[in-house]
DNA sequence: TCTAAATATAATAATGATTACTATTATTAT
DNA sequence: ATAATAATAGTAATCATTATTATATTTAGA
């Protein structure tokens, strides 16, 4: 199989991603990049952003938004999207590995795990909403 | 606002979202409804999808699968994904809300609720792989 | 029942995210 | 240095979904 070979957008990229908590998108990371490389091409971005996550550098993140988000955290954490801005931040919880008993239960399958993202206001958008209210 | 006017088409595709357990997808619903409209055409199935979703006869389910699927079960039930068939059925199993105060846990926003889907190989898929197992 | 206003349809075009292709360039092992 | 291989930029293609539009249906009211 092919071994991978240097890069120096690779390597960039992956510098970005382990530098922000943003869980950027493609698009998001290209827009970055381009700071360093202003001719790398997108195309180049999506090959090395899946790279990475075959490699298990990076993490592919499936919020139900439009487009994929990418994370540089590959530890096991959980994702909090807000419901106002959009924006995707960690989350810091103790293991909810039980729910796959909980769902194993009558089931005649096997479970191997759970994909789960939590939804709600986040701080921000929470305080600017309370001081609209109070206008 | 506009009200909703009737439809043969729009009957017949909630029809068939009624009557099976599959979650399928926008071109699995008009390659069936195609069986009564021929005709149909597969715009109609979106935006006939969509209608039923923001009027709460259906749900939009997005199991990180390059289409989104629908449902025509609109309580609250959680989603398994086989990783062979790629098949989505629905678990029987009790409530987890408790996993959203875990998460609000130190948080400083608002959790409103938390979209999970389980993985794993399905009851058929993991029977055939014993079988050949054995051969 | 007839009519007019409003919505729905089929067919098709447009959009937008992602992937594929290709000629050229960079990396790496010898 | 050289030859083999992988990576790049630029561009085209793909695929799911949404928008557009001329025509057809539905529906409320005379």
């Amino acid at each position: 199989m092919a071994s991978l070979k240097y890069s120096r957008q690779r390597e960039v990229i992956r510098e970005y991603l382990n530098s922000t908590t943003d869980h950027p998108t493609a698009d998001m990371v290209y827009a970055n990049v381009r700071e360093i490389f202003p001719n790398i091409s997108l195309g180049t971005v999506y090959r090395n952003l899946n790279l990475l996550v075959r490699e298990g550098k990076a993490v592919k993140i499936d919020c139900g938004d439009v487009s994929e988000r990418f994370d540089g955290r590959t530890d096991n954490h959980y994702h909090f999207i807000c419901v106002d801005c959009n924006r995707v931040s960690d989350l810091c919880i103790e293991s909810i590995e039980h729910i796959n008993t909980l769902a194993a239960n009558g089931f005649g399958g096997d479970i191997h795990g759970h994909k789960t993202y939590f939804y709600g206001r986040c701080a921000e958008c929470k305080s600017n909403r309370l001081q609209e209210e109070n206008e």
